[in-house]
DNA sequence: TGATCATATTTGTATATACAAATAAATATC
DNA sequence: GATATTTATTTGTATATACAAATATGATCA
């Protein structure tokens, strides 16, 4: 169970980095740019709990798409907003193709049905395992 | 999917973590040295194929139980044995034990039988996508 | 038999992520 | 209203793993 785990997400994150690569964003990257343009203003803790990544994770991430003016962040008191900059929404469309073709190969490997069903699976004891 | 197995990884990886904390190694290096214990002289090749990791990953786990005194390399010409020391089979007995506490631990949150199709599913896939 | 090709392993370096501590702001308590 | 507690975020550092290049040995073939 271990190993299968692990070998089954590196698997997935080689396939993913391949999908993302015309954009030159790695799928963390790419995944929370699309977050911040779908919800703007979204904050670190919420980009944490969708992408369930750790808020120093979040952090790191956002810093480098922020070197990279694909996103802004405003601090008000504690709280912190990141809002997708013009540069950022404009990928917006590719981040989605991308997303749909990295959806399309792995389903044309292990059929539209049995994908589901294990995203599904996987999700629901990741919810499970969160005690 | 992306995050879902990921996260599902992570999350296997730190019960495991801690499953295996009494013998002071991480899950790999454990499941490492029970293989070594069970084929005594398997090689890097070997090991790498059992564990999904790749060579270079092997060595690196191999170097650090040798550092520990749980293991010996012998080189012979372009291959190399790995085997046992004494005080890597001493441990053997509570490798085996952890790992036995790890599986009833994420057998006992999701179904024995549930935890084994998830494990065959993964599996699987994973052969899949290995073209 | 010597040149080339293939295989096994190791080394240098990079990536993704996390934990724990630090910081800073907001809220509660007295 | 001052102090303590909680919450949000960032920073320093560590871990697990991989890729690509280097090395070294063995095999093939002309």
């Amino acid at each position: 169970m271990y190993f299968a785990s692990n070998a089954l997400a590196r698997k997935l994150e080689k396939l993913a980095i391949e999908s993302w690569k015309c954009t030159d964003l790695s799928p963390s990257h790419a995944y929370l740019l699309m977050l911040v343009v779908e919800i703007p203003g979204i904050q670190p803790t919420g980009l944490s709990e969708h992408l369930r990544l750790t808020p120093s994770t979040i952090t790191r991430l956002v810093e480098k798409l922020e070197k990279k003016k694909l996103l802004v962040r405003t601090t008000e008191g504690k709280l912190t907003n990141v809002y997708p900059s013009p540069k950022g929404k404009e990928l917006y469309p590719s981040l989605v193709q991308c997303a749909k073709e990295f959806q399309a190969l792995y389903a044309s490997i292990l059929g539209k049905e049995e994908s589901n069903r294990l995203a599904r699976n996987m999700t629901r004891i990741v919810d499970k395992l969160d005690v």
